[in-house]
DNA sequence: CGCTGTCTTGAAACTGCTCAACGCGTGTGG
DNA sequence: CCACACGCGTTGAGCAGTTTCAAGACAGCG
């Protein structure tokens, strides 16, 4: 299998050792004439966040911290159907009908909200606006077709790597022991409803993975990557991941 | 499980007899300022068509046919991550990155495609252009979500009967003996890339709805549902799929 | 009329799921 | 302060559904 050169440097992420706080990409800052016209919804971890705007379509955009979007169809089948991260926008009607949908933080944050209807008034005035919103949903669709090659054709180690990596690379911070070490926000079971599948059958992975000396958990809320490279290749979506996901800290490739 | 009454009304999908040539949705016409400023590509099966514009980033709107874009990451691992219909939109940068996306055609029809830059122009002047890619692009995320669900959570079975459903309810005409016939636009391999599953597993799926009598081939390239109401209870997204396909005929209800 | 690609079908192997038990940390009430 | 219950994660054994591999049927096409 051909690695890209980033994947054999020695820092792989490119992340420094400082637990930076991560807010929007830099490039992407969030409009200001958004957020002046937004309400701030500061997230717990749990919390879920209705979403509409009493009764009306809303627009979220992620400031800072970690969101969840899932559904759940009859036969209690839940799907989380995507991660939301700073910089990344939802909207109501992205929500399937008769799917019982709901948006839930997995860490503590920031979002703005504000009615649909005011964002186009905004940005029938300014089209960056617009153009903002659009630059974000095609970001977040790009993930998603990942994920849902992922979820569709992965077997269970490569979903589970798949996941890690996104987290190392979103979330982590380079270990002053070496490796890269993050927070898992998300419990056993939304993981497992994340990556379509059972959480036993997860837990057995990351036990796997752990006893290889890939992965350890300092602590039960966090874990430690301790051979990036090893992870990465283990997940056939490392180089879109990288590329979707790694370089947000300089300005995006492609 | 409960039933919504329009599941069982004698007309469920409300399908006219006639082989209407569904083109987009009324109510969700294309704008004619977008007609007018793009090209018009007449597609037939099986064609592939570029995701850029001599490099630079393109929007595609399908006018009429349905489209297939999908996914390759290394390994051969191939995922079909959306069936485009008229109405919906393509954006170059909804494809990940090194993940060798590809667009084409699964039907004969029309798709007007333009520059992504021409867009933003365009849309700087009439917000309605805005207006209408967004509702667009918003409709296709809810019908992924659903489709995530169906790949992440369903058993075989079920994402059968799902797809079967969503192309009756897309494609499908009442026809004269009863049931509903349509087209098979995609091969046994791009419906198991659908849905991800194997195309042998997917071909012993249908074998035994044809058994059950609830489908059948009058020929190779149609299907016809002979029990309409049986098939939507044997996925739990019908609902949300009557909701999302379904009432493209008349006003969407939300 | 034979060739080719697609679809179907069978038997065996395997992956991931179900179910049940257990361990661990946390909160609560006696 | 300890006992207990609770939520959550882990682990094992058995099982079911899906995949694999291989062979054969079918239709379309030169």
């Amino acid at each position: 299998m051909v690695m890209t050169s980033s994947l054999k440097t020695r820092n792989p992420t490119g992340l420094t050792g400082a637990a930076s706080d991560r807010t929007a990409p830099a490039g992407e800052a969030i409009p200001a004439a958004l957020a002046a016209h937004a309400a701030i919804v500061r997230t717990r971890r749990g919390q879920t966040i209705s979403l509409t705007l009493e009764g009306n379509e809303a627009l979220f955009i992620v400031q800072s911290g970690a969101l969840m979007v899932d559904v759940t169809l009859p036969e209690d089948l839940r799907q989380v159907v995507g991660l939301l991260y700073p910089g990344d926008v939802l909207r109501s009607d992205f929500a399937p009908p008769h799917a019982a949908a709901h948006l839930s933080a997995v860490s503590a944050g920031e979002v703005l909200r504000l009615r649909w209807s005011n964002f186009l008034a905004l940005a029938a005035d300014d089209p960056e606006l617009g153009r903002f919103f659009d630059d974000a949903a095609a970001r977040q669709t790009a993930r998603r077709s990942i994920h849902m090659a992922a979820v569709g054709r992965f077997d269970c180690q490569q979903r589970v790597a798949t996941f890690l990596l996104e987290l190392a690379l979103r979330t982590g911070v380079a270990a002053p022991c070496g490796g890269i070490e993050f927070e898992m926000p998300l419990s056993r079971t939304d993981m497992a409803d994340y990556l379509g599948l059972n959480a036993d059958t997860l837990s057995r992975t990351m036990s796997r993975l752990r006893a290889s000396g890939l992965l350890s958990h300092p602590d039960r809320r966090r874990a430690l990557i301790r051979d990036f490279e090893a992870l990465a290749a283990r997940t056939p979506a490392a180089k879109s991941l990288m590329a979707l996901y790694g370089d947000t800290r300089a300005g995006r490739s492609r």
